[in-house]
DNA sequence: GCAGAAATTGAGAGCGCTCCCAATTTCTTT
DNA sequence: AAAGAAATTGGGAGCGCTCTCAATTTCTGC
């Protein structure tokens, strides 16, 4: 089929390409008989303005660009980045946007990639889905002057000058720590994240629980992993041989982990240990015990991440826009709660 | 930073714009010192071509849209789908190409969005991640002359016209349950989805190989479930009634399912009941205990759905392309193999 | 060393839109 | 009813590239 023109439109309704062009973006000033002689014509021939004229004439594109930076490796280990792609996708939907994807396996790929994304035009925003980037990516984002959001905390040392939507993590791992402390374990570990400020922040609202209820932070009860679910198993493997009575992990895919590595100890959850997860993916409602965890609103992250960049889109991108959600306690059996 | 263009390139090289173009897209007959000087300059100015002005010029965008149709509902209850998306952006990286993203929620969003996609030349073509579509949206597609490929094999009626990346769905469900059928198990029971062609592949290849045994199909044993860990728990909690000794079960995220039912019944697997998943998707290997399963190669799907546009782009569309990848059994502990 | 062929380069037109300004129409007001 | 103001509409220019064609340069062979 022949995609039509703006002229032709106009032809066929009887008025110039200018005003077909104002109908379809909305500008005032317009006889509402034309308008609606127009609309009618546009409705009826499927016209789409061609995009790549579009943004030649306009310099805007309305291409988002979500970004995985290399860091995060096998990022889709972890059910968390799916649920926030499909939040972002959803929202661009929305606003009549489209997402690009851009997800980088190697830095070298990321190396080859960020000219093109940053420099081509293709894209007007950047979503940003990590925490921790590659500074010269950053550089090269602000060099040609690309609004971006990121989710989820930046470093200190960069946090002013970059927008963001994060999750208070620190908030939810002292909930999560605190349910347990009042159900009156003692012996708290945790499994940590190092990589990102999200682990950080954990740990900090972790420390922060058990300081407020005078209990000191057994080193020997924190241990590392990664984000995954045989990460966790790992480490709590590792943790065991220290005996914890409850376990705070730092996400549900940890947690899982967790729980498979009690259970091939031969002990039973909550009834031995008690485990706490964060994050409330789906499947944390479908485990064996199912599992007490943090939810965080991912789709609200990902629609507030779209909106947010729009706007620094179409205003001043001054001040940088710091936005953190709220999370809440979900209590379920992993915890060992009286219900 | 001001984005350089094309003519400005040719200044300070010292060529006219023409020429630059010619360099960039890698035409023939360049004098070498010529493309040597104009190589150095873009590469010590980051020069990026704009896209805009390259696609309304030579209308191709080098973007292909991912769609996911809304019929996938939850999709990303199912780790298969990140592991795809992941493919295909990893493919189109290499190739230039960038993907954008469509997932659908609603099919009031799938026909929103649907005339935008193909009307308004941002896409050069279409990976369709499903093998059931909306009609309407493929009628769409096929109106506007949009090169697509299906990943997974189109219903019957339409295989023929449509270009199609697979797997060997019905080969790897009848190498899947020989396997039971070897390890000497008789009431073999099937976890099954009935949403799409590979769920249909998957039931033919079970039934062909029971067949080849000279064993009848029980039907009490055939429980539906959708593709996740809760429809495989509902599901094979139905099946227990029946007593079988195992099952094949049409995705690991069914067979996952399956073995926390069989679990929460108090029998073991495999010791009471052999169970084979089909995907092998990461958790797989993790899973207690392992579990047998079908391997298929969703990084060549991807890489090969990819190439396959890239190809019909390029080329004439006729025939349509036909791939089916083959796929292998992975034999570990939970089906009570002999190792 | 020169005519003719081949290789190389440059300039013009045009892709389909937006934006600006000028022209036209319609509405006020007296 | 006429003049001026306001609303509405049309047309030109230009966004940065590709593509075609013509002009120029370089290379052949004798």
């Amino acid at each position: 089929m022949k995609r039509l023109t703006l002229e032709e439109i106009g032809q066929i309704a009887g008025v110039s390409r200018s005003t077909v062009s104002r109908v379809i973006n909305n500008h005032p000033n317009i006889r509402p008989a034309v308008r609606q002689r127009v609309e009618d014509v546009i409705r009826q021939t499927g016209y789409q303005p061609n995009s790549a004229a579009r943004s030649l004439a306009s310099s805007q594109s309305r291409v988002f660009g979500l970004v995985m930076p290399s860091i995060l490796q096998s990022a889709f280990a972890d059910p968390y980045y799916p649920l926030v792609i499909q939040a972002i996708s959803h929202a661009c939907n929305q606003n009549d946007y489209t997402p690009a994807l851009f997800l980088f396996q190697t830095s070298e790929e990321e190396e080859k990639m960020s000219q093109r994304i940053v420099a081509s035009g293709l894209i007007d925003g950047l979503i940003v889905t990590a925490d921790t980037i590659n500074s010269t990516f950053v550089s090269k984002i602000q060099q040609y002057d690309i609004p971006f959001v990121q989710i989820g905390r930046p470093l200190t040392t960069h946090a002013a000058s970059i927008s963001y939507v994060d999750v208070d993590n620190e908030a939810g791992a002292y909930l999560a720590t605190s349910h347990l402390v009042q159900l009156g374990y003692r012996r708290i570990g945790q499994l940590a994240t190092v990589h990102n400020t999200a682990g950080a922040d954990r740990d900090t609202g972790f420390r922060q629980a058990l300081a407020d209820r005078g209990l000191a932070v057994d080193e020997a009860l924190v241990k590392v992993s990664d984000f995954s679910e045989a990460g966790g198993y790992q480490a709590m493997q590792d943790l065991l041989n220290q005996q914890p009575e409850a376990v705070f992990a730092q996400s549900d895919a940890i947690a899982l982990g967790a729980v498979r590595a009690i259970r091939d100890r031969g002990l039973g959850v909550p009834d031995d240990i008690a485990v706490v997860g964060f994050d409330d993916m789906p499947l944390a409602a479908n485990a064996d015990p199912p599992l007490t965890t943090v939810r965080q609103p991912i789709n609200r992250t990902g629609m507030l991440a779209v909106e947010t960049l729009i706007d620094i889109v179409r205003t001043t991108p001054e001040p940088a826009r710091h936005i953190v959600l709220p999370v809440e306690l979900v209590i379920r059996a992993s915890s060992g709660a009286a219900n």
